[in-house]
Formats: structure tokens, C-alpha cells, sequence
DNA sequence: CGCCATACGTAACAGTTATTACAGAGACAG
DNA sequence: CTGTCTCTGTAATAACTGTTACGTATGGCG
């Protein structure tokens, strides 16, 4: 369905009268450009009529060429969006240039994951998909809306996910009912809440398996986690930027995406059957 | 004369009206395919009508539609010959070891704010430091963290800021006392959610001033939208990524904090003898 | 040599497109 | 508030495009 057209030509060239085979070559000669173009602009090129074009188009199993040009112009939208792609860019504005904002940004992030070994993220990876495991998280006052996040994505790929909201006496009475098989996602950096500290340290007491995403400076529920994530948080601004930490918790939702794959679109499935009724 | 278009529009934007501007922002945004399509694709997706296409072109030194989508070509024609590109990817020689997805999203932030000029964020956070206008902001189904995010760093620095949650209905009863002195901050990524639209549109009739973080391929609400930024969220994963969007969300909040340094010095210390009460 | 099937182009048609003129909406100075 | 100027969308139109039907040419086979 998503083939290549260049492939698709090439399978049926062979098969092809001499006009239309001369349509391919003229496609594949300077591809695809002249695909875009009008069917007589085609035509002129490739040295014949425009309805041999259409006939062309046709063996290719368009039903018209405007079906034609639309996959035309996907397969290059695919192309140009690789990010190597990109010649006509001034290449002065290319190394930084942004803003500083943009340039810390980055660099957190490159930092951030080179500091932490890939075994270490696969191994969260295993505890959080886990489907036996009950998911729950919780994060500081600017790290919440990333607990959010993830618990958005991970809900959806698989059962007992749970986002602890609002104010800390709900999830505090939670707590009876954590265990063992239980994991708790904090995310939490400066100034470190006390209140997460409290619950933290509480759950931790009750077996259930921590995993923290933090700052570089580490808060100090560092102590009661099984699995400690920092992340580097300067920039030149006024605020801590939870951009690297919203990079890892994107990384971490991928792979526990492609983990649970086949689990997961089963799930999916039935999902959109609940929504269609 | 063969100078890039992307420059040119980049030279003359500050001097293009509102409506011509939104088409050079959906020409940049996924440069230049839509630009090879017809005038009405490229005026839906721009969210203005045909003639602004036209007049938009026009004062890009082109006489007919049809001589723009020529100079188009032929640049794309020169980018797609060059071999160069693919195979001496500076990229590899860089450290991009990390793994595809943060070689990804941080290739995604940088073509982000490489395709979004100075000024335009400037404009955006001249509106939002505007401490007479009331913020609203709302986002869809995995966008509604960012908003939150943005809502919980600008409610300290200045008042008047609204994150609308939760169920569709509790914000679209708002509309009401919704005008020209509001502002709506909407993330909307695919796939654009039905509900939020209908809302943008609502609100934008009422007169409020949307801003809209969205992806590149610009949800429907830019048709609303009096600012559009157009975030890169394609990486190796079932998902797409926001982080594009959250580092510019970041930096909004950088510049917005750094205008309102004064005041919401003051602001701060008086939340913080509240506090200790 | 004659018949048939396939391939191809010409020409007409219907639908779509770019383009233009015009009027309403909005911003702004007085 | 009033007039003016800029900007923008609506609607009509003229050019063009894809598409189809039809006739001609060509090559193979009896």
C-alpha cells in the first residue's frame, strides 16, 4: 500500500507498450518533478500524447492523476522531513544560533542521556511494562504536567495506569492500598516538594518500586528509589527548563511502546470498537 | 533572481500584513510541498482565502501563481540532485550516539525555531506579558500537559492566567464571558481533536486572540489562529513528539518572565508572605 | 493478402483552476 | 465618533486541466 512508485514501476515496465514504458523512463529520469507537473507537461517530455499518460498512471493503479500526484508528493514530504536533508539551509544559522534558550536545551539533553548507560533505561523499561505491575505517578508542581503526559500515552498501551492529581491528601490515602507489585513514577526537582518527599519515603517502606526522575542535583527521595533518572535543568532563565526530563519520559513511553507492540494493539483495538458504539 | 525563496520570505515577512503572513508561516512550516499544490489546498491550509494566495506570491515578485510553483521546482529539483547530503551527513561525525530518538527530537527542536523568525515570537510574548489580558490556555488529549506546564509557570508571574481542564463542556461554557481582551493558548496536535476546534472557532469569532502551538502540518484551528507556531514532531516512535513544542513552550515562559521582571518580582514576594501566614 | 487486436493520438467535453473586480470589515488619525 | 486607507473575503469569469470517446495506424496471425 505505502510502496515506493519507483519500485512499482520498476516491477511492471516489462510489462508495458512502448509509449508508456517511455513515460517511465521519462519519470525516473528526473523523479518525480515532472509527476507534479501537468498531464501535458508530462506529455511533452516524455515525447508522447497526454493520454497515454493517463493510461500510464492507470497501470500503476491510480485511478486518476491526481491520485498519482497526491502519492507523489507523500513519498517526498517523507523525504524532506528526514532532517539530513536540508542543502538550501544557510549553513551559518546551522551549529547554534537559535537562541541560547534553544542551544541549552539541547546540550541538557545531550548531556542527560550521555550520563545515563542504556542498560539503565532498559531496565525501567522492563519494570513499567510490565502489565502485572500497577503504574501509578505523581510529580511536583511544574513536574506534574509531565506525569501527566506520560500517564496519557502509557493508559492507552496498557491496564492500571493511574495519575495521582490534585492535592496530597488524595494520594496519601492511597498508600494502603500500594504495594509490592506496585510502581511509582515521581518526577520531581528543585525546590523539592516535601510533601512528594513524605510519600515517597512512605511508599518506599511499602515495597513499592520507585523510579525517580530528577534534576542533576538529585532530590532526596533519590534515597527511596530503585531507579534514580537526572536530568540537566540549566538554562538562561529565570526557571529550571524540564525539557531533557521530557525527552526521557518521550524515550521511556517509545520503548514501552515497542515493548508491549503486539499486547498493546490489541488494546488499541478494542478500544476504537468501545468508542465506534 | 535565483535566490531561495525561503530567504526572500524571510527577508520581506515584517512587511506583510496579517493574512499574508499566516501564508508564509504554513509555506515555511513544511516547506515547500503545499506550495506545489493548488492555490485553494495552499489557502486551507494557510487558513485565508484564494486572492491572499495570490496577492501573498505576488508580493513575493512572482506575476502568476504558476511562475512561483516553477521557482519551486526547480529548487526542489537542485535539493534532490545533490547527493552530497545523505552521504557526507555531518551528523555522524557530531556525537549523535545518544539514540534515533533524541537524535531526533533535538534535529526537530532546532528545525523548529529555525523555521520560526525572531520577531514572531517576540509578538507572541509582547501579548502574552500584557498583564490586561486575561489568559486562557487549553490543549488536546497529549498536548494538555504542555498547557498546563505553561499555565503553572505563568500564573506565578502574573494574573489573570486560566488553564481550562477537563471535560469539553466545563470550558466551552466560558465562551461567554470570552472577548476581545482574552487570550487563548491552544496545543493542538494530531490527530486534531473535533472539540477543540469548534471551540477555536467560537472563541475567534467572539474576537479573542488565539495563539496556536500546533505541528507542522498546522491543525485547522490556524484558520482562527492570530499567531501560529508550527512545531516538528516526526521521530522513530508510534507516538509523535512534543518536545519541540515544550522547549518552545519553555521559552516563551523564559521571555514572558524576563519582560515581567519587575512586576512579578513584587508578585512573588507578596505569594510568599501569604504563604507564611 | 486480409482480419483482428492492440496501441496511440486527436479532438471535444466537463470540471477545476487561477485570476480579477468589488464590497465589506477593521485599524487609525483627526 | 467620522472619514480614510489598508486588508481581506466573496463571487464571477476566463483559461486551463484532466478525462473520455473515437478514429487511425501498426503489427501479428491465419
Amino acid at each position: 500500500m505505502a510502496e515506493n512508485i519507483a519500485e512499482r514501476i520498476a516491477d511492471r515496465v516489462e510489462a508495458m507498450p512502448p509509449g508508456e514504458r517511455k513515460a517511465a523512463q521519462a519519470l525516473v529520469a528526473n523523479y518525480p518533478l515532472i509527476g507534479l507537473k501537468t498531464v501535458a507537461d508530462f506529455a511533452a517530455k516524455a515525447g508522447v500524447s497526454a493520454p497515454t499518460i493517463l493510461r500510464f498512471v492507470s497501470r500503476l493503479g491510480f485511478q486518476h492523476y491526481s491520485d498519482f500526484q497526491a502519492h507523489l508528493q507523500e513519498e517526498l514530504a517523507a523525504q524532506l522531513q528526514s532532517p539530513l536533508i536540508r542543502s538550501t539551509a544557510p549553513a551559518s544559522s546551522r551549529e547554534s544560533g537559535a537562541s541560547p534558550m534553544v542551544d541549552a536545551s539541547i546540550e541538557n539533553i545531550r548531556e542527560t542521556f550521555r550520563h545515563i548507560p542504556a542498560h539503565q533505561i532498559a531496565e525501567i523499561v522492563d519494570v513499567l511494562a510490565n502489565p502485572r505491575m500497577r503504574i501509578m505517578l505523581v510529580g511536583g508542581r511544574f513536574t506534574d504536567p509531565l506525569a501527566r503526559y506520560m500517564a496519557a500515552h502509557l493508559t492507552i498501551i496498557r491496564p492500571n495506569v493511574l495519575h495521582l492529581a490534585g492535592q496530597e491528601s488524595n494520594w496519601r490515602d492511597r498508600l494502603i492500598d500500594m504495594g509490592k507489585r506496585d510502581i511509582l513514577v515521581i518526577l520531581d526537582i528543585r525546590r523539592y516538594q516535601e510533601s512528594l518527599v513524605r510519600f515517597a519515603e512512605k511508599a518506599g517502606q511499602r515495597g513499592v518500586h520507585i523510579i525517580l526522575l530528577t534534576d542533576q542535583w538529585l532530590s532526596p527521595i533519590a534515597r527511596f528509589a530503585r531507579h534514580v533518572v537526572a536530568g540537566r535543568t540549566a538554562v538562561p532563565s529565570a526557571w529550571d527548563s524540564s525539557a531533557a526530563l521530557f525527552v526521557m519520559a518521550e524515550t521511556l513511553i517509545a520503548e514501552v511502546t515497542r515493548r508491549l507492540e503486539v499486547e498493546s494493539a490489541r488494546r488499541i483495538g478494542e478500544m476504537e470498537n468501545l468508542r465506534d458504539n
